[in-house]
DNA sequence: TATGAATGAGTTTTCATTCAT
DNA sequence: AATGAATGAAAACTCATTCAT
């Protein structure tokens, strides 16, 4: 075998791709993320069949890294607000660590060329977390309501505080604090 | 003798804008707009100069429908939860009733081509209602938080519950109601 | 109406795609075709949606050409064997004077580009000819053979002729003569 | 220590090459054939320089093999007819059997990939042939005309019932009959 | 003012060929 | 010799915008 596919390039083109839809939405140019790779052109093309293929492909990317991140040091054995809290702490470090993959994904996620299989296979990426919530529905301590409501609540909470921290880094502390308070009022019981 | 611009085929640029927006993204071809508007090609840009423009106008405009929804029957003698509530069910009503202008609007919030001038100029179409807003926080019934938090936070959960209601339309009443106790949990003093 | 669709371009459109495929085969770019006819290379896809329709829209528009030619001083009164001698000096002529479009033809018709759809659409472009032929055919003149092997001998051994000529023009008379004599001889009764 | 370029796979590759030009035309990929002969992309342009070169090789290969083919069982004490009869049935059976070379022929030959001298070396591999037509139109059985109008009259009328055969191969026999009537009445003096 | 043909830069994708392994 | 990743120059096609009618 003469070489194999380099995993370090193709983690250089999704990076890439991450920074380009991030900047110029779905429609960055392959050419412009294949320049930033530091690669040909054609070379993104023996990585990723299509752009179609590389954009699903990045979806499920950052949703495994979101999801590998929010868990870095869950225990389970702790209450379902303090685990909530845990979580929700790595999961602003993570996007605040990175927010090109966290602008990206908000592309992304209202792009019609990211399928509907690809959607269903990254929610399993964070399975764990729901598995959580759903625990905490059936315990009460979460407000009677579908379990998928709460998940995107939180994912739709949690995107705002990035944005408010992303537009004020300093207030990072207090907006994280205040997001994680409007998030437990928003899904908890009284 | 010049004919003036037609207001009406001003509108139906706009409207046929939305539409185009909604299904394919703000990469919609401007021969597509036209053509659903029942004009020519050229037509388009004697009414908005660049497509840009026309995406930043369309963006204006749905912004101060939903204003103008909002409030058709606000009165400001009410609570403050009473008056949320209304504005709520009123939001719930126009996001139903035009889903290809909710589907735009989520494309062209994200989308670069809308300018930071356009975003600012947008936020007073809802100034009444954010006005409100500060008086509840004033008194204390909402949470102690920036009002531009609790502002995006309604913004957020709407958007949510819309989506929600889009994907399972006889659950409407039941959406709209978890809807808004999680939007008044979520920023309301307990 | 601004400007209708130029009849004068699109015709320049196939005569440069003739000329192109004539010398490059069906791979000839259309940005060629495009320069060649005196247009931008956007232009050639108003007048022909993709590449495929043009070249169909040649081959068709050959076949008509060559039908029209081989009939211009047509007489069904005389004899087949003089019709066809008719015929086929009409042919010569056209296939002398339009070595490109003949040589287009010969890439086109080993294409898998062209459709079975052009290729029976064009068949009816020949009909009277072949009527006439099966007129012989069932009066005996004709040795006893499908019509279609006829057909197909005739457009074999005109092409064939025609390449000759084109060798070496100036034998034109003799390889008319000879040509005629070998079809004559090859579908005629002895 | 450098092992010798293997016959058995410089084969495969003509063979490959043929399959792959009879269905998509010269255009077709280096990859799709090296695929197909179970070699490496690179691989190919060790046993062939350039593309061109394989086309090229490929056309004097399939050549030498037609001519091989038809010869198999000639003996040259017989009468002219009944040695051209032979030699039509022998090539009948060739192109019978190998369709996609003789396919992959047709492409080649209009192809302008294909030069001027592999076509004039390729001429001599059917030399046999063509003595023996010379001796028939020295002898006056076959009608006065250039030696290389018959040799392309043959050419242009077995293919031409090849293609007759693939269409409806279970008229093979009278297909191959009336070629042949055609043929030797097309050449032959009454 | 309205039209839509014309433009050409920009986009994704393919592919013959090279060369490090 | 064999491999197949890497290259980058095409290729077909799209589309915002202009402008003659």
């Amino acid at each position: 075998m003469a070489r194999p596919l380099s995993e370090e390039k193709r983690y250089a083109i999704l990076a890439a791709a991450a920074e380009a839809v991030a900047e110029l939405g779905v429609s960055a140019p392959t050419a412009k993320i294949a320049r930033a790779a530091g690669i040909a052109e054609g070379t993104l093309f023996s990585y990723f069949q299509t752009k179609d293929a590389l954009l699903n492909q990045l979806f499920i990317q950052i949703k495994h890294e979101i999801g590998a991140a929010i868990l870095v040091d869950y225990r389970s054995g702790n209450s379902l607000a303090h685990g909530l809290r845990r979580a929700w702490e790595r999961y602003i470090d993570w996007g605040t660590a990175n927010p090109a993959k966290r602008r990206a994904m908000v592309q992304l996620a209202v792009s019609d060329r990211i399928t509907k299989a690809t959607r269903e296979a990254s929610a399993h990426a964070l399975h764990e977390t729901t598995d959580a919530l759903d625990e905490g529905l059936r315990s009460g301590v979460i407000r009677k309501q579908p379990l998928e409501f709460v998940a995107c609540t939180i994912e739709a909470l949690s995107e705002m505080t990035l944005q408010f921290i992303a537009r004020e880094p300093t207030l990072r502390e207090r907006y994280t604090r205040t997001g994680f308070e409007t998030l437990w009022n928003a899904i908890s019981k009284r």
